[in-house]
DNA sequence: CTTGCAGTTCAAAACGTCTTGAACCATCAA
DNA sequence: TTGATGGTTCAAGACGTTTTGAACTGCAAG
């Protein structure tokens, strides 16, 4: 270690993370900006952008680093990552620092997620305004014309509280072109399937807790 | 008024507006629940929910006094919802006082509001992706790979970003049939276009300044 | 056993967003 | 003009979520 070894925790600055070229900065923040919308950290889309842009696995403190994260955050954030099966934790057997590689089937991974979120909501909605028509029936406070629209309240819910759930049941073959070329190398028809970019058929994995 | 006049604002208890039902505030706070998972307030999907479930136009102060909303939030949610045309203000001659109703053309409410704040994240991303492109480039710093990364999050962005847009292109007739059922009577085919509802062909109107 | 390092936990702080409410403005009628 | 009423504004505060960082755990090497 050099000079003056005051601060705790933060590492080196000269440690062996490349520090984050502006135009990097820019793609993974644009990155952000996304998983923002859809109401997951701007934190999880930057370190998936990161390494995604970089194409090698990296360890936490790189992360770290790189990104000027806390310790705390990063391994909050990979934690959760890697729950989701955005990023996967690899090891080099001669070294012994977990690394963390972007997974690069992105369509599954954002409605592996999402639709999870969705079927929470939705199932918890439903819920809710069933037990609403029954207390309004119970009641016998309400208008024939408010019941009917209780029950439209429930398609709305589920129309738009499914809308992932929807998307994919309906335009997954419209969007099919464009997910494979996320992973790969440049777009082309036809089969060669050198990467693991695939879509359909929900792995038969298991069913961790999300979210 | 009657007895003590003494806090300033806040209605009368005993002013015309009903107070909520419990089945009533289910069916309210659920729809606020769906809206919340949008990032809209949860207010926003309470005042439509409750105008809808009455079936008539309310003023701002039955409507604060029934939600318990202060008067500054009704005077703002309202004004949104109303530039997102999912609520419209009318008039009865003989009163003086604007009330608001819902407007029940759903499909229509849902496109205008999200498409445009998904094309507002999108065209934003856009760029930022692109002059990342342009950086890297210029700075000759970045891999060829990294080049194409960059491209392909671009993709991403208007994939993931542009979802509801997607949906609408793709979906629009599984779910037309759903749609009509939100608004009038019983669903029947043919004319008869008692309310107003419709979903295809954004309709020619003036493009305010949502969100 | 001790040391050093990677990783986790969690209470406190920072942060962003939503709501409040008092002051203000506009309209109308007397 | 005055008073009453409906509506708007915005600074301050409440609230929920994310981040921080120090203490801690676990592991492996010396």
């Amino acid at each position: 270690m050099s000079p003056s070894d005051d601060s705790p925790d933060r590492p080196e600055p000269s440690e062996s993370a490349e520090s984050l070229r502006a135009w990097e900065a820019l793609a993974v923040s644009a990155v952000g900006h996304v998983i923002e919308f859809w109401n997951f950290k701007r934190n999880h889309g930057r370190i998936w952008a990161l390494l995604y842009l970089r194409d090698r696995a990296m360890s936490a403190a790189e992360l770290q680093e790189t990104l000027e994260l806390s310790k705390g955050a990063v391994s909050m954030l990979i934690r959760e990552l890697e729950q989701w099966r955005v990023i996967e934790r690899v090891r080099d057997p001669r070294d012994s620092v977990w690394r963390y590689g972007a997974r690069t089937d992105l369509m599954k991974m954002i409605t592996r997620v999402l639709s999870r979120r969705e079927n929470d909501l939705v199932a918890r909605v439903q819920t809710e305004l069933r037990e609403a028509e029954r207390l309004a029936r119970a009641s016998g406070e309400a208008s024939p014309l408010a019941l009917e629209r209780i029950r439209r309240m429930r398609q709305l819910a589920e129309l738009v509280g499914g809308a992932i759930t929807t998307l994919i049941r309906t335009a997954t073959l419209d969007v099919r072109g464009l997910i494979g070329m996320l992973a790969g190398g440049v777009a082309r028809r036809g089969g060669d399937s050198h990467d693991d970019d695939t879509i359909g058929s929900e792995g038969g994995g298991g069913d961790e807790d999300l979210d």
